[in-house]
This record gives C-alpha cells, structure tokens and sequence, in this order.
DNA sequence: AATAATTGGTTGCACATGCAACTATTCAAT
DNA sequence: ATTGAATAGTTGCATGTGCAACCAATTATT
C-alpha cells in the first residue's frame, strides 16, 4: 500500500471515530433540550454511577467512567453548581469525597433516560443488532491496545 | 430487554467510543513525544488538508476535517504561534484567508508520518483487516445516521 | 514515634469543541 | 444602485480533557 493510501485510509478511521464521538455528544445535547433539559452526556455519564452507588468516591466514578480524576473533579463541580450533586468528605479517610444525587439530581437522572434512549435509537437506525454487536466487539479490541499503556 | 439492560448497554457502545477516541488522541501525542515531536492529533490533522492544498480556505479546511469552522479558527491560532502555518488574505475575496504551510510546517507533517504510522500500528494490533473493514463501515453508518441533522 | 511513600482530590495551564453573536465582505433582487 | 441575504472568519462563554505540580491525609518503613 502506498504510503499516500496507507495515510488516507488511517486519517479514515481515526476521523471516523473522532466524528462519531463529537456528534454524538452533541445529539445527546440536542435531544436533552427537546426534552426541556439541559444536562450534557459526560454530565450524566457521571450522574450513573452516582445514581448506582450512592456515596460513591470520586476515585471510583472515575475508574467507572474511564475518565482522569481532574476531569471527575470539575465536572462534579459544575453538577455541584447546579445543585445535583453534594460531595460529603468521609467520616473516617478523611481524603475521600463521597458525592451524593440531590433530589433534583435523582428527577433529572430519571428525566434523562428517554433522551439517552432516543440518542441511542438514532444512532442504531438502520443498523442490525449483529452489526453493533460486531462493532463493539472490534472496538473493545481497539480499547483493549489502547489500555495497555 | 429491561430498562436497567438497555442503559447499561448503551452506556456501554456510547463510552466505548468516547474512550477510544480519548485514548488515541492520547496516544498519538504520547507518540510523537517519543519521536521527539510536538503535535497533537488535531493539529496534525489540519495540517493535513493543507498539506494536500496549498493556500486552503479555512472554510474548506473545516469541511475536509469535519470540524466547525471556531475550532479551524483556533487550531489555526497555535498552529500560527507555533510558526507552523501562514495566514494570507485572497486578493479576490477579501472574506477568505488562505492558509499556507510553513517551511518549518512541511517539515513537521512528514516527521510526525511515522507517528501516525506508529499509533494507527498500536490501534489495530491483534486485529485482522476484515474486522477492521466491517468496523468503518458499521461506524460509517452510524456517522451516517448522525449527519443527518 | 519519625520519616518516607502512597493516595484522593484540587488547581493552573494548554488545548479542543459547540454555540451565539459579531464584523466585514460579497452576492442577489428589486 | 441600494437594500437585503448569504458567506468567511473571529471572539466570548461554557464545557471537557490531559498533565504536572501541589496539599492533605493515610500507610509503610525503619
């Protein structure tokens, strides 16, 4: 393969990818203020394991998330902001920060799931089962090089 | 298929593609560190178009990346400062600017080929050509599905 | 017990992105 | 020719990300 080709084909995948990923972040956004919200998918992408683990450590819903702990830091900030979550330093290791939903963090956790529903719909339209299946199974190969620092 | 099956599937496929995108950019600028660069995926990835087409339009520069044309803009801007690229105004078109590579610049985009070499190697390690192929064109459709405003 | 290493979290800096609003220029329509 | 779109680019604001440096608290070492 030429080197001209080789470039085009790799600038393919990795564009691709890149595409995928940005619009659908900004879909999600999009469906969210549809649906009267206004909560971004990184935003509620933290909100699960919250949600699923109340009292959850920063830490932990970092390694959940795949996300740096910086990252963690200032989007919980931002929930904080708008009064979704409360961070609770721990009782006994006093360098842990235990985040909570607040109600209106809970309603809007719930609120939100026909929008990730939606997102997802759009995104699969005229794509077979099989086909995501085998999507996620290269991509998690993909994941996988990538991991292994 | 249960409410809490479906979120965590689509949980699943929607970070599965943040992270690998994350992950790559990650890589590739962890690359070319190693080869004694410095350039992140998107700037290389503007450099590209104007590699390719002397004196692009940043307009036509956006389209060809699939960027907005702020973030052509602000690439541009470090690109700029890092003296990689040149701004010039079209005689015709006082609207247009038309970017121009460098001699420093040309210089970059062909060392920082072997770190897309490189990194597009590490991504695809352990996975033949025909996953590959049925992932772009399983990813195309989706991308498909996400253009269409 | 005192020192050293580790861990959880934050901060500052640089970069990337989308959106809305804006300037300046060109093109269209009457 | 003048007024009214449309176009190319920039700017400001909010969000998200990585990295390095940092603080404070906790463990390990000796």
């Amino acid at each position: 393969m030429p080197k001209d080709e080789k470039l085009k084909s790799e600038i393919g995948l990795g564009m691709l990818i890149g595409q995928v990923h940005r619009l659908s972040t900004k879909r999600f956004v999009q469906n969210s203020h549809k649906f009267g919200l206004d909560i971004s998918l990184d935003q509620w992408l933290v909100l699960g394991p919250i949600w699923k683990n109340e009292g959850i450590a920063q830490k932990d819903i970092a390694e959940y998330c795949g996300k740096d702990k910086t990252s963690i830091t200032k989007i919980i900030n931002t929930l904080e902001k708008k009064n979704l979550v409360v961070r609770v330093a721990d009782q006994i290791d006093h360098r842990v920060k235990r985040v909570v939903l607040s109600n209106k963090g809970k309603e809007l956790f719930l609120n939100a799931l026909p929008v990730m529903e939606e997102t997802r719909d759009e995104l699969r339209s005229g794509i077979s089962d099989k086909e995501i299946e085998s999507l996620i199974t290269v991509l998690t190969k993909v994941y996988r090089n990538l991991i292994s620092n």
